[in-house]
DNA sequence: GTTTCGGTTCTTTTT
DNA sequence: GAACCGAAAC
């Protein structure tokens, strides 16, 4: 099959798409093309250079990424890509360690504990070290520290050191919770995130014929966002290419915005200083955004000190300027929004998919959702909490779980706190009673649970029991399939428990339908939960609406919306405090992540923009505050932005709900 | 001693 | 919301 190259690609990607094997390094600015390289690099090698799918690994930083590269490579050349190892980092790591676990002392059927269980787990450590204290780390700052650490390939005592410099804390009891998290791990044969790239990257470093056939294997690499990877990312990436050094790049370092995830802008600066011999490209024609729009990225990006000057050149004809809306409040900022909503789809030339509202944080657009809810303006909320992340989820997969790991005592626990008169500390004393291990499919240990357990919470226990262990059918068979699991979870216990649990259990209900068609597509449990574990709501979103695009306003935040792109996009609460956020300022003191953080923000639009800048937003106390605008906005031009006062409207009337 | 319930507080960003 | 805390209920 013959594809013309130098008629999908300009001059700068088609130099990029066709480069010589040997390290690559491609500065893409964005809405330069940059998906449009990589796929077509992939096209190239399979259709010009004949190189054999299997032995291309591309990496990208989502799963949506490589979705969708996977399927437009898959296009280009004519559906012959199967067999490409596309996903995220923690997914190929994943993937080696599924098959070598046992090399690290790890079963294969290890669990993958998301950010819920391991803060559950943590919290039990700390209660176990009798560490409980008002001035001791939460969970969830505990898990920062240890993940920041393990991503940075750093001692947890430096960066727990570093961390807690202006705080009196016991760093000593920190690193007794990192050694008893460690160990707990090990016990319930699971790992975290962290895990999966730091033994992903064991694997390779310690067992020499494993390196080997995978340095072997893959003649080409090709990275994605590699503004954004760490130091493990970037030595697992090293590593691979080591044998046949055919690794290709592509990031921004304008675009790097996970530093507090580890991330180092250093490895794409560094680039040639590691590959010496590397080819660089640069793309810097951008094909999305009209002139206006770019002016004023480049005029916030000018800001900020970094090595790899380029400018985006536009290529659109000029448009509409884009537009600072000065505000009262939040809840005028709503109405705003809802009103140049409801204008752009009533003008025709914008669809709902073509509409998206960014912020930084989840909570800056409540008052907006219900806004758009009063409005009846649907809308997709890539939202805080992950889809499998949701209780009722986690609740209906605890069965398939203890199926698929025996000793995963998180999911045990939370089984049969479920139960009445179930707590806490029953769980833990029936965990312990139980010899720490309970095989579902041995019916011994079952009656040994269902004689433990109190009266009330027996009943509860003995409707599952009969539902998944009938008499005369033959044990195993309902126990590999997931969907039947849970539904037979359902009919026994579930569905009553949620009804009498949740206020709206219809809707969670409506959820576990679709957890279940989404397992059907998985051949065992253990595959299933794996990638329950990895999958974002992100991806999750893009299953739910599997088949019909979801045609509908976005709400998210502008880390979610990296690689992503409207025609129409409004960025909310530009407010000093909230973006640039107080916390990430204070803490690390990087208010240049917060300015390419807007510069993403920015760079998603197509046609039309909108800045809104509220001058009043609520206090703690439920009172109000005056806020200035953010420093970002001064940063701009003002003649290249377009005031909108938005006289129209008033201030949200105060509430009266409290007497002063 | 535990579980359960009701009220209060607080929200950065993600694999 | 959901995580936390304190107090009532078993």
């Amino acid at each position: 099959m013959d594809l013309d190259f130098a008629q999908h690609l300009n001059a700068e990607q088609l130099r990029a798409v066709t480069a010589d094997d040997g390290p690559v390094l491609v500065i893409a600015a964005a809405g330069t093309g940059k998906t449009r390289t990589l796929t077509h690099r992939v096209a190239w090698l399979v259709l010009e250079r004949e190189v054999d799918p299997r032995r291309i690994l591309l990496l990208t930083f989502t799963n949506r990424a490589a979705a969708e590269m996977l399927a437009r490579a898959d296009r280009l050349v004519g559906g012959h890509v199967g067999g490409l190892w596309g996903g995220t980092f923690h997914h190929a790591a994943n993937r080696m360690l599924r098959r070598h676990a046992a090399l690290l002392g790890y079963g294969p059927d290890y669990t993958i504990l998301d950010e819920d269980d391991a803060t559950r787990l943590l919290k039990a450590c700390v209660a176990e070290l009798g560490l409980k204290d008002k001035k001791f780390p939460k969970p969830p700052v505990l898990a920062g520290v240890f993940g920041l650490a393990a991503n940075r390939d750093v001692p947890v005592e430096e960066t727990a050191k570093a961390r807690f410099a202006s705080h009196a804390v016991d760093v000593d009891g920190v690193l007794k919770v990192h050694a008893l998290y460690g160990q707990r791990k090990r016990a319930l044969n699971a790992m975290d995130f962290d895990d999966l790239l730091v033994n992903g990257l064991r694997l390779l470093r310690e067992h020499e014929p494993v390196l080997a056939s995978y340095q072997e294997r893959m003649l080409h690499v090709l990275v994605d966002e590699y503004q954004d990877t760490n130091k493990l990312q970037s030595d697992f990436v090293d590593l691979i290419a080591a044998r046949h050094r055919n690794l290709l790049a592509v990031g921004d370092d304008f675009q790097s915005i996970y530093s507090w995830r580890g991330a180092e802008v250093k490895n794409i600066l560094s680039f040639r200083a590691r590959y010496p011999d590397a080819q660089i490209f640069k793309l810097e024609e951008n094909y999305r955004s009209v002139p206006d729009i770019l002016e004023v990225a480049n005029q916030i990006i000018a800001g900020n000190p970094e090595q790899y000057q380029k400018v985006l050149r536009a290529t659109r004809p000029a448009a509409v300027k884009p537009i600072l809306a000065k505000l009262a409040d939040g809840g005028h900022q709503a109405r705003y929004v809802v009103e140049k909503v409801r204008r752009l789809l009533e003008s025709g030339e914008v669809p709902p998919g073509q509409i998206a509202v960014l912020y930084r944080s989840h909570y800056h657009s409540m008052e907006l959702q219900m806004e758009l809810a009063r409005a009846r303006l649907d809308y997709v909320l890539m939202s805080g909490v992950r889809f499998f992340e949701q209780a009722h989820v986690k609740d209906v997969c605890t069965l398939p779980r203890l199926v698929a790991n025996p000793a995963d005592s998180l999911a045990f626990a939370r089984l049969v706190e479920m139960f009445p008169k179930v707590g806490p500390r029953k769980a833990q004393n029936l965990w312990k009673d139980l010899g720490e291990h309970l095989n579902l499919r041995d019916a011994a240990k079952r009656a040994q649970l269902a004689e433990l357990l109190p009266a009330d919470a027996r009943s509860s226990w003995q409707a599952i029991e009969e539902k998944l262990f009938p008499t005369d059918a033959n044990d195993g068979a309902v126990l590999d399939r997931p969907d039947e699991l849970v539904f037979r979870f359902l009919e026994a216990f579930y569905n009553e428990f949620a009804e009498d649990t949740y206020e709206n259990a219809r809707q969670r209900l409506e959820d576990i339908e679709e957890l279940m068609a989404f397992s059907a597509r998985y051949k065992n449990t253990a595959e299933f939960l794996s990638e329950m574990a990895l999958l974002t709501n992100l991806e999750a979103e893009i299953n739910r609406n599997k088949g019909q695009p979801a045609d509908a306003i976005r709400l998210t935040t502008i880390h979610q919306a990296k690689g992503l792109e409207w025609q129409a996009v409004i960025v909310l609460w530009l407010v000093d405090g909230m973006f640039p956020a107080a916390r990430s300022l204070e803490e690390a003191a990087d208010e240049a992540e917060e300015r390419r953080l807007f510069y993403v923000a920015v760079t998603r639009a197509k046609d039309y923009l909108w800045l809104c800048v509220p001058r009043l937003r609520k206090a703690r106390d439920g009172g109000v505050m005056m806020c200035a605008p953010s420093r970002f906005i001064d940063e701009i031009d003002p003649g290249l932005l377009q005031i909108d006062k938005a006289g129209g409207f008033a201030a949200t009337p105060p509430r009266w709900t409290r007497w002063p």
